[in-house]
DNA sequence: ATTACAAATGAATAACTATTCATTCAGTTT
DNA sequence: AAACTGAATGAATAGTTATTCATTTGTAAT
């Protein structure tokens, strides 16, 4: 009945945490996220990150999967969309990609949060293998059935992919840093 | 006469700490890297860095501009080389950026480990802010003259510098995520 | 109602790490 | 060569924060 029932699920609970670990983070940034900040965000005990994560660092990582999983089922959904042909896809994907969730301010914090210590943990640095991987797959057969149907000779799917997936990033990184506005793609 | 003279110019031994920290940046992350770590790899005692750095924050402040700076200095050793044609500059501006010496993975993770703390820390956001805003002006003249020169319409020199900056920022962390071996521009 | 159960709490603890500063040391001056 | 000077040291301190766990509390079963 109460806003916080004392029995909920045990996924409710830890999604819960999972949303406010993404606030605290975009607000203080990896390191300066404490579990006393996380709890308070939640509106729980301190003790309880521990209850449902056991460790902080098993909080983070599932945090990260948490933002990788969103972000790749949003493309699935454009992905396996049978009614979209090949260039609405790619379109779609676009639109998704600079789309108001995904630009969000906060989020891409997260994002370049973890990126940022990729290179000194092997967890963060698969996790990201994994979801990067999935995804250049599929961006690479739509340009590559983009090629087929247009016949046009002379283009790399790969490299198209490769470079679209960099721009994209990269303009990311430009949202973060100049907190300016535009839109021109 | 030994390899560490207790008197040695501050300026000295403010650059050793600093790329004793960049080292441990790169391998331990931002969050990782204690003040014994920084100071065993620079072969020097515990308390050396609040010596000359007063506290950790500040070493890490002093170490974003030293490789901001070392970046800048780079480009603009181009910019302001008037034995170069525009084009052969914006060449030399990709070869640059593309050199081994700036897709160095430590380093890069170094830069990732700052840009990923920037919204939670206005200096360093100042600081990425201040180096961006100068290398974007002078990029945005180069490709303005190419304009101007080659007779091209319809290319707002502007949005080709975004473009571009995204571009290579975008694959500096492929690079970082992707630890595999390219070259192809 | 009473009991049993698991979720949740938060004070206490343990571990870590930045910072301090009295002392040591190497080089310079007189 | 004795005294001086400031850089360098590192043991001790202070502050922070993750983790533990005895206790509390809400819910459901009997």
């Amino acid at each position: 009945m109460s806003e916080n029932p004392r029995s909920m699920p045990a996924k409710t609970r830890r999604r819960q945490l999972i949303k406010a670990t993404i606030k605290c983070i975009a607000k203080n940034g990896l390191s300066g996220t404490t579990m006393a900040d996380v709890t308070s965000k939640a509106g729980l005990s301190l003790g309880i990150v521990n209850l449902h994560f056991e460790t902080k660092e098993k909080l983070l990582i599932e945090t990260l999967r948490f933002i990788t999983d969103e972000y790749r089922n949003g493309l699935d959904k454009i992905f396996f969309n049978d009614k979209l042909s090949v260039e609405e896809k790619i379109i779609a994907h676009v639109s998704f990609d600079f789309s108001r969730a995904i630009t969000d301010r906060d989020k891409l914090a997260v994002w370049f949060a973890f990126w940022g210590e990729t290179k000194s943990r092997p967890t963060y640095m698969s996790i990201c293998a994994d979801y990067i991987d999935e995804i250049a797959k599929n961006l690479t057969s739509l340009f590559s059935t983009l090629k087929k149907e247009g016949n046009y000779t002379s283009v790399d799917p790969e490299l198209v992919c490769i470079c679209y997936t960099a721009l994209s990033d990269g303009l990311w990184l430009d949202l973060l840093l100049t907190p300016k506005g535009w839109d021109a793609d």
